[in-house]
DNA sequence: GTCAAATACATAGTGTGCTATGTATAGGCC
DNA sequence: GGCCTATACATAGCACACTATGTATTTGAC
């Protein structure tokens, strides 16, 4: 039984992960908006201000990875930080006007963006699918969890 | 029916695909083995010495991307370029004998890897899994195909 | 045979992820 | 109060993906 791409889970995730940050790209570049800007997006949707860390474990990053998301964000004028008053190390990130104004334009390009990725499958796949991908997040870290001790 | 997380196909692929690298990773890059590397040693385990070109396709990445992971190859001793005797543009890509010889020990860490993620998912199941992945490969690279145009 | 188009690869620049490490503030112990 | 540790964030450096573009060779039309 040899290891061929189209049997390993690993190759699979990553194929289609690539396929999806592309496909996100091509709809929401022209807007300005960034698939690693999805995340923040959604978490602050509803107006609340979070810390740097908040939305790293949000999003299920690093923390330097959210710190490079959010300079980007910035600059891009999608959020603004302001000092948190609990908290002299620490910063509440916000959404701007202008992000909030495109919240609905992204949410319906990612909703329609999925539903074209399972298109060829029945609802009850659909279900599977994700409910077979979360099993398989859990495995992977409970894995990473017991090799981290 | 608001957009979360754990509902969206295209974020969860993208964060399995996440931990396959990081467990991958963690796995491997011990023994000088990047997932990246990954499918340029399975496609030319055999023996066989292929072109960058036909590389990426089979890695499904963009001919930029293979090049540099190409270059990082041959800086670890993974990879040796000659120049190919029909065609002057390109270059015949083939292991060296020190990739050879880490063939098993990768196999075996992937197969297991594999095997980890989908340990909480019957056999039924984890081809259901396979199935509906490529399933929703193909629906992302058919809507590519049509946004080319 | 010549020249234009196609092809193979290289390079530059950027986004998104990681680990390792540094800095400033907060919190708890004596 | 002073000090040690923990925490929040920043920075540096790298891997790996993308697009855009340049260079050299090949191919095909004439």
């Amino acid at each position: 039984m040899t290891l061929t791409r189209e049997t390993s889970i690993g190759y699979l995730s990553n194929w289609a992960a690539r396929l999806f940050t592309r496909a996100i790209e091509r709809r929401l570049a022209p807007a300005g908006i960034a698939t690693a800007y999805l995340p923040v997006l959604f978490a602050l949707a509803d107006g609340t201000a979070m810390t740097q860390k908040a939305l790293a474990q949000h999003a299920a990053v690093e923390q330097p990875t959210m710190a490079a998301t959010l300079k980007r964000m910035e600059r891009d004028g999608l959020v603004q930080r302001r000092p948190d008053p609990a908290d002299r190390r620490s910063a509440l990130v916000a959404l701007t006007p202008l992000a909030s104004g495109q919240l609905n334009r992204v949410q319906t390009v990612v909703e329609q963006n999925n539903a074209r990725a399972m298109a060829n499958l029945q609802p009850a796949e659909q279900q599977a699918l994700l409910t077979h991908l979360l099993q398989v997040i859990a495995a992977l870290e409970a894995d990473e969890a017991a090799a981290q001790k």
